[in-house]
DNA sequence: TTGAAAGCGCTACCAT
DNA sequence: ATGGTAGCGCTTTCAA
């Protein structure tokens, strides 16, 4: 229950040496006699001696803490964003540090606050102002994960656009569709906005006329669903939804479903991220596959490679490829769209 | 970029007075004259100074943060956890460090070096050995989050065993169904070993025979997709598919309509937790509610609780009710059972 | 090879 | 009301 108390202090009185000594066993640096060296490791060993990080981390002038800063946690998305981040953190002996600013009105304090207690942090895109952004670049090292830099602010993200205009072209020349329906917030989503933009831009190099609005909802299965409802409202629905992400996908498919529709017979319905679902459901989505581990990976190790170098140059922002998956929900009849796009 | 070093000290020079001034003023703590503050909060305000948490926590002799610690991040149950746990971090000033402990051979000295970095721990049931759980109860205040404690360590958790067995008792007594199938892997997450521990109490009591052995699969939907396979591959599946959890049945829905099988006549299909998604699918899911916020947050109380009152008596375990929420997937007609059990 | 001692940034005690 | 200073637990010079 309580705090075993064991300090250096006591170690080093328990075995007769200095804690200079102490010090240098548990780290294994410097000179030790063997003699000494097993003194040592029986009293630690005896008592549960393990430093205490503070310590070590106000000496060492770094705190060995990476953090990290949502929106708010949903989906699979977010779950493989920790773990990737995770992944690279922990080999290096980083704690990581997670924030839900959830759109409490303090958050900019708590992600100021956040700062004194990491070398680093990773922040999602559309997070935070970009005021603040740079405010917390002066703290401490900064990535934008999935989103654009600012300032001196690095980002790491993915070709979002291209893969979406990819996607949209897919649907308008290889199928003939018209009348395509987003679904998505563009607003403080970098990733979204930059969807909603490949999807529009798609529309304007076939000198076709997109939808003049996105369908708004959230990013989550639930918010498919709905957003299904208010498309097929009123039998006249699109001939296909364009989704931000998958688990939206995911929602207007069961949503359709529900409603006796026949995918991609009656609606065609398009996703993004390629989460595990995409390819298990009936029909399978085409969606575009994107790096989300990696992506979160890749952040954690840019801030730690400039935590450990600070004299180096800027990071530079790092963009990773996205995939283009066809499957059955686009239309395709095997997976192998006409163009022979994807795999 | 870097480091904005603004101590103490620096701001104490700058405005001319003393570190411990400088300190009260930053703390709100002590008297200090209308002046001194002034001329203190100008040179914080000027500097951008914010005190480095590692020499507040050094000298407060606490760390200010909570440890969450889980087998892996998945769905949407584990961010629930998180932001529940992080809601009840926050308003105390607490920062949350996550570790995915993830199968990793090395993942006890990580909890372990965990536990040198906060002042308590949630361990979710099932993630480490009792061994390294009371081992770690020396060192911080830990609690055991969806599992049972050990020894001084209390846990957080809902009466899993008696909502299984009523949503059992249900299938079997009020649909009159026999051969139910149950889907989750008891093994290693004491949630899902009380579920089935449930499932077949029900059984016992009604002197029917409950299958030999559950459908091991993980609690995502993929798994649930991978066991509806498994147990519709030839022909004579059973009546109805329990699941340990709502992605389960998800899943296994997914796989049961992708087959073309009616839900619920062809096929009953129940599972756990009541996500979000569970009441939007056709048919929605009965499954049993769990407040799974409260818990997480509960979790966190109760480590801030102990840590705030160190001298206190062991804190007590806690355990939350959960509620039956019959929908049509059982095959219930309106959402009303026979019995007038549920809502 | 070993130890004494100076800090790391902060708070809090004790004088003034 | 204000300042000097000890010390939180640790690492790391610098001497011996």
């Amino acid at each position: 229950m309580g705090n075993s108390r064991v300090t250096v202090r006591e170690i080093a009185r328990l075995a007769g040496v200095s804690v200079a000594t102490v010090s240098r066993v548990s780290n294994g640096t410097g000179q030790v006699s063997e003699e000494m060296r097993r003194r040592v490791l029986d009293a630690i060993e005896e008592y549960g001696y393990r430093p205490d990080h503070l310590g070590r981390a106000l000496a060492a002038g770094r705190h060995g803490a990476l953090g990290l800063v949502f929106p708010g946690l949903s989906g699979p998305y977010f779950t493989e964003l920790i773990q990737g981040f995770e992944s690279a953190a922990v080999p290096a002996r980083a704690s990581v540090h997670i924030l839900c600013t959830h759109m409490r009105e303090d958050s900019d304090e708590q992600v100021l606050e956040m700062a004194r207690r990491v070398d680093g942090i990773a922040v999602i895109g559309g997070t935070i102002s970009e005021p603040v952004l740079l405010r917390l670049a002066e703290l401490v090292q900064v990535v934008v994960l999935a989103g654009q830099g600012a300032g001196p602010v690095p980002s790491v993200s993915v070709d979002n656009t291209s893969a979406m205009s990819r996607l949209t072209r897919h649907l308008l020349v290889d199928h003939g569709l018209r009348d395509l329906a987003f679904v998505g917030t563009p607003e403080g989503s970098p990733d979204v906005s930059e969807r909603w933009a490949g999807f529009l831009a798609a529309h304007r190099e076939l000198a076709l006329t997109p939808p003049a609005e996105p369908v708004r909802v959230a990013m989550q299965q639930p918010d498919g669903v709905l957003a299904a409802e208010r498309l097929l409202r009123d039998g006249a629905g699109p001939q296909a939804v364009v989704c931000a992400n998958d688990e939206i996908a995911l929602g207007v498919l069961v949503g359709a479903l529900g409603r006796g529709l026949r995918v991609p017979g009656d609606l065609v319905i398009t996703g993004f991220d390629d989460a595990p679902m995409a390819a298990l459901v009936s029909p399978p989505l085409t969606t575009v596959r994107q790096p989300v581990r990696d992506l979160a990976a890749a952040a954690a190790r840019l801030i730690l490679d400039a935590v450990a170098a600070p004299g180096a140059t800027a990071p530079d922002s790092i963009v990773l490829p996205t995939e283009l998956v066809v499957r059955r929900s686009c239309g395709c009849p095997t997976g192998t769209p006409p163009g022979g796009i994807g795999q």
